[in-house]
RNA sequence: GGGCACAUAGCUCAGCGGUAGAGCGCUGCAUUCACAUUGCAGAUGCCGGGGGUUCAAAUCCCUCUGUGCCCACCA
C-alpha cells in the first residue's frame, strides 16, 4: 500500500466498478420490503451546488445503509426541466444573438430549450456520479420524459372528471407591447416620478356637516371609468364612518360604494384608496375578499376598451394625461404632487408591465389539504426535524386554490383544448409563413390564415373567462386549438414519486411505492412535499412516503445566502479536487446535527482528509502486522471464543456498543451524531490507543482482534465514505474471509454481544 | 404585520434536567515507529440579559435584547 491516501488515484475507477457490478440495482424480492428514495431532482439546465452535495451525502448514507443490511434498495434519480427558471436562463443565451423568445414560434422555441438542455443535462448527470451516488441510473427520469408528461396530463384529465379543475381570473403580469406575460421574477422595478393626483369624489346624500368631497391620492387615474368602489381602513377612527357610504364616479358620475378593508395604510395618501381590481394585486385581493366585480378597463393591446366610452382606444399612456385634464377641467382635482416617487414593473424589453387579470387554471385544494394535513398529523408520514411540522401545517391549513398555468413556452402544455368556432374572442398571436407576427381575435385571423398555418407558428392564446374547453389528451377536433399555458413545475414534480415509478400498473410501482424517505431541502416543504403528498393521497389514497428529512441550507463561509452578486459562491467541486469527495461528504454531514441552516464547513472538509488519510494508515498497520506475521489467523468468531486481554474486551465492547449507536443515529436522521462516533472510534480509539498498544504486543489474538475491528470499522464508515473505504477494502484482500466481495454489498455488522 | 429558528471556548458548532464538549486555531514537548494529512500534554467559557420552576437549570417556563430565515405586504 502507498504510504499516503491519493483520493485522485481511486474515485472514478471505484464508482465504475460499482455501476458495472449492477450494485446500484436493486433486486426485487416480493418476500422483502424495499428501501425506497426518489432522489429530489435537480435542476437539468443547472449546476452542482453545496445543497445538492449535502442531499446526495444524506441520501447516500441511508441507501447504502440499507443496501448493507440486504434490503433491496433503490435510489431513484432524474432531473426537471425547472420551467420558468430555464426559460429565463435559455433567453438570456438568446439576448446575446438579438433574439428573444418572440423570435420563434411555440413549437420552435421548445425544441431549441430542449437541445440546449440536452447539453446541460450530461453535466448535471456527471456531477451525481462524482458525488459517489449509488443511483439506479437504469432507473433515470426527465420531467419531460413522454411517459412522465402522460401521466401528469392523465391526473389533469382525472382531476377534471373529479370537478377539481376550473379555469378562473388570476393577477398576471402582462406586457402590451410584447403580447405576452411575464413570470414575477422576470420583472424589473424602477424608481419613477410620477405626478400623484388627489382626486375629488362627490358624496352622495352629503349631510351639512359633511364635506363636498372624499379625496383620493392616485397615479392612474386613467381606469377610473371602471371603478366601482373606494375602500378605507376600518380601523380608522377618522374614515371607517365612510364605510358604506357612496360617491359619485368623478368620470362616469356612477355611484360607488365605501367598503372597508384592512389592506389600506390611513397614514398614505389621504387614507382612502381607489380599487381597481384589474389591474392591481392589492385592489384584486381586496375585491376576491369582499366579492367586488372584477372587470377589465384595457384591450390587450394596452388601450382603453370599449367601456372607456368617449376615451376608448387610447392608448394607457395617453388616457392618463386626458383623464387627468378632464377631471381638471370638472374641478374635480384638488391638487398634484409632481414630486412622487414609486416602483414600477418594467418587462425585459423595458415596456411598462401592467398588472392584467387574465384567466388561468386553478386546482381546488379544500378536499385534497386536508388528508394531505392528516397523515402528518396522525403520524403517518413523519416530518424530521419536527418542529418543522408546524410550518406544514400552517402552509396546509392557509393553503388557498393553486394556480397551476404558466405562460411559459418550457414545460407541459395543458391538455386542453378550444373549439375556434365556440370561441370567437379568442386573442391569438403567431408568426405567420413569411416570418410577420401576426396578433388578434381568432374569427378575424381567420379569415385570413388556415387553421394549419395559425397552428404552425402559433405563439400564445388567450380565450377569455368562460370560454367553452375540452380535456383531452389528444386533439379533439380540426378546428381546435390547444392552450398554450404550461404547467407549474411543482404541478409535475408534485406527482414525482408517483410518475418516476411508473404509476399506476408497473411492476416497479407495485412493489416499490409507497418510498420510504423524502430527503429534501426545508424551504421547498410547501412547495413541492406538501403536493407530493396530496397528489400520492389523491391518486393512491397512500401517502407517498413514511418519512421525510429536511436538510438545512447550506450558507457561504461569512454566514451569508450564497449569491452570485456577493461573490461567496462555494464551488463544491474544487473541494472534491483537492480534498475528495468523502472528505466534503463527511465534512458537510458533520457540518451541522439537526437540520438547522449552517456556514459551509470548511475546516471540517480538510479535517476529514486528513482522517481519510487515516483509515488508509489504519488499514495498512493492520496488513503489514498480517503480513510479518506470515501465517493465516483464524476470525474472530463467538463459537470459538479465544483468551482475550482486557484492553481486547474494551474494545470489543465498545464497537458493539457504536454499532448500536449508529444504527440507532441513522434510524433517527441523526447524522451527524453517527458519523461523529465512529470517527471518534477509529481516530482516537482504534488508532491511537488499540494500534498502540499492539504495537507491544505479539500474540495472534491482538491480531485477531485488530482485523475484526477493522473490517467492522470500514463497513461502518462506508456509508459516509464511500471511496476510500472501498480502495482499502480491496487493499486488505489478504484479510477478509471473501475475497470477491466488494465493499458496497458487504453485510452490515452485527453486534456479537 | 403573522410565523419559525438561533444566541455555549478566539472561530464554526454539538450538548437540551444532574460535576461544561468537539473540530479548527493557540501553547509546550516528541520525530528514521501505519500516518507530519502524525502523536502526547496543556490553556481558554458568569452556556446573550433579567425573572421563575426544581434538592439541582446551558438544558424547562416567562420576559427583554440581538441575529437569520419563511409567509403576507403600500394606492
Amino acid at each position: 500500500m502507498d504510504k499516503a491516501y491519493d483520493h485522485h488515484k481511486y474515485e472514478e475507477s471505484i464508482y465504475k466498478m460499482w455501476e458495472e457490478s449492477g450494485a446500484f440495482t436493486p433486486k426485487i424480492d416480493e418476500g422483502k420490503k424495499p428501501f425506497v428514495i426518489i432522489l429530489p431532482p435537480p435542476n437539468a439546465s443547472g449546476k452542482m451546488h453545496t445543497g445538492n452535495v449535502l442531499m446526495i451525502a444524506i441520501e447516500d448514507i441511508l441507501i447504502r445503509w440499507h443496501r448493507m443490511m440486504g434490503e433491496p434498495t433503490l435510489w431513484l434519480p432524474g432531473s426537471d426541466h425547472a420551467g420558468t427558471e430555464t426559460q429565463i436562463t435559455y433567453e438570456r443565451e438568446l439576448k446575446k444573438e438579438g433574439k428573444s423568445r418572440f423570435s420563434f414560434d411555440r413549437q420552435t422555441l421548445y425544441d431549441n430549450i430542449w437541445n440546449f438542455v440536452q447539453n446541460n443535462k450530461s453535466l448535471v448527470i456527471g456531477q451525481i456520479r462524482k458525488m459517489g451516488a449509488s443511483v439506479d441510473w437504469s432507473r433515470f427520469k426527465f420531467t419531460l420524459d413522454p411517459e412522465i408528461t402522460n401521466i401528469v396530463c392523465q391526473t389533469f384529465e382525472k382531476m377534471a372528471a373529479d370537478n377539481l379543475v376550473y379555469r378562473g381570473d388570476n393577477m398576471i403580469n402582462y406586457c402590451p407591447n410584447c403580447g405576452t406575460t411575464y413570470a414575477d421574477i422576470e420583472i424589473e422595478h424602477e424608481e419613477r416620478n410620477d405626478p400623484l393626483y388627489y382626486i375629488r369624489y362627490p358624496l352622495v346624500n352629503k349631510k351639512v356637516t359633511e364635506p363636498e368631497y372624499l379625496v383620493v391620492a392616485t397615479v392612474r387615474p386613467e381606469p377610473i371609468f371602471i371603478d366601482t368602489h373606494l375602500a378605507v381602513n376600518p380601523e380608522d377612527k377618522k374614515r371607517s364612518v365612510w364605510i358604506g357610504r357612496k360617491v359619485s364616479n368623478p368620470l362616469t358620475g356612477g355611484e360607488m360604494e365605501i367598503i372597508g378593508d384592512e389592506m389600506v395604510d390611513p397614514k398614505f395618501g389621504t387614507g382612502i384608496v381607489k380599487l381597481t381590481p384589474a389591474h392591481d394585486e392589492n385592489d384584486f385581493q381586496v375585491a376576491k375578499r369582499h366579492g367586488l366585480p372584477i372587470v377589465s378597463g384595457f384591450t390587450m393591446e394596452g388601450r382603453l376598451n370599449d367601456k372607456a366610452g368617449e376615451f376608448s382606444g387610447l392608448k394607457i399612456s395617453e388616457a392618463r394625461k386626458v383623464i387627468a385634464e378632464r377631471l381638471k377641467d370638472k374641478g374635480l382635482i384638488e391638487k398634484i404632487d409632481e414630486s412622487y416617487s414609486h416602483t414600477i414593473s418594467l418587462c425585459k424589453a423595458g415596456h411598462v408591465v401592467e398588472p392584467t387579470v387574465l384567466p388561468n387554471w386553478f386546482i381546488k385544494v379544500e378536499q385534497l389539504k386536508k388528508p394531505a394535513w392528516e397523515v402528518v398529523k396522525k403520524g403517518e408520514v413523519r416530518i424530521y426535524p419536527t418542529w418543522r411540522k408546524i410550518t406544514y401545517q400552517r402552509w396546509m391549513e392557509t393553503m388557498h386554490d393553486w394556480a397551476i398555468s404558466r405562460q411559459n413556452v418550457w414545460g407541459i402544455r395543458i391538455p386542453a383544448w378550444y373549439n375556434v368556432d365556440e370561441n370567437k374572442e379568442m386573442a391569438v398571436t403567431f408568426i405567420n409563413s413569411e416570418g410577420k407576427t401576426e396578433k388578434g381575435t381568432v374569427d378575424k385571423i381567420l379569415e385570413a390564415y388556415s387553421m394549419e398555418e395559425i397552428n404552425k407558428g402559433l405563439q400564445t392564446l388567450t380565450a377569455p373567462t368562460g370560454s367553452k374547453y375540452q380535456i383531452s389528451l389528444t386533439k379533439p377536433g380540426e378546428r381546435f386549438l390547444q392552450e398554450t399555458n404550461t404547467f407549474d413545475t411543482w404541478f409535475s414534480s408534485g406527482q414525482w414519486p408517483l410518475a418516476t415509478l411508473g404509476y399506476p400498473n408497473s411492476d416497479d410501482f407495485k412493489y416499490f411505492y409507497p418510498t420510504s424517505v423524502m430527503e429534501t431541502g426545508w424551504e421547498i416543504l410547501s412547495k413541492w412535499v406538501s403536493r407530493m403528498i396530496m397528489f400520492g393521497l389523491y391518486l393512491t389514497g397512500k401517502p407517498p412516503f413514511e418519512d421525510v428529512y429536511l436538510h438545512g441550507i447550506v450558507k457561504a463561509l461569512d454566514g451569508r445566502k450564497m449569491s452570485k452578486s456577493l461573490g461567496n459562491v462555494i464551488n463544491p467541486e474544487e473541494y472534491i479536487e483537492q480534498f475528495g469527495v468523502d472528505a466534503l461528504r463527511m465534512g458537510m454531514i458533520l457540518g451541522t446535527a439537526n437540520g438547522k441552516d449552517f456556514n459551509f464547513p470548511r475546516d471540517k472538509v480538510l479535517g476529514f482528509r486528513n482522517f481519510a488519510n487515516k483509515i488508509w494508515n489504519v488499514s495498512r498497520f493492520t496488513l503489514m502486522t498480517y503480513e510479518k506475521y506470515n501465517q493465516p489467523v483464524p476470525y474472530l468468531d463467538k463459537a470459538r471464543p479465544i483468551k482475550m486481554l482486557q484492553t481486547d474486551r474494551e474494545i470489543i465492547e465498545k464497537l458493539d456498543t457504536l454499532t448500536k449507536n449508529v444504527n440507532r443515529y441513522l434510524g433517527n436522521f441523526r447524522f451527524a451524531d453517527a458519523g461523529e462516533a465512529i470517527y471518534n472510534f477509529v481516530w482516537h480509539d482504534l488508532a491511537d490507543k488499540y494500534i498502540e498498544s499492539v504495537k507491544m504486543r505479539d500474540d495472534e489474538n491482538a491480531l485477531i482482534v485488530l482485523r475484526h475491528l477493522l473490517i467492522n470499522s470500514l463497513k461502518l464508515l462506508h456509508p459516509f465514505m464511500p471511496f476510500v473505504t472501498e480502495a482499502v477494502w480491496a487493499e486488505i484482500k489478504p484479510l477478509r474471509m471473501y475475497p470477491d466481495e466488494m465493499l458496497i454489498t458487504a453485510g452490515w455488522p452485527q453486534p456479537l454481544s
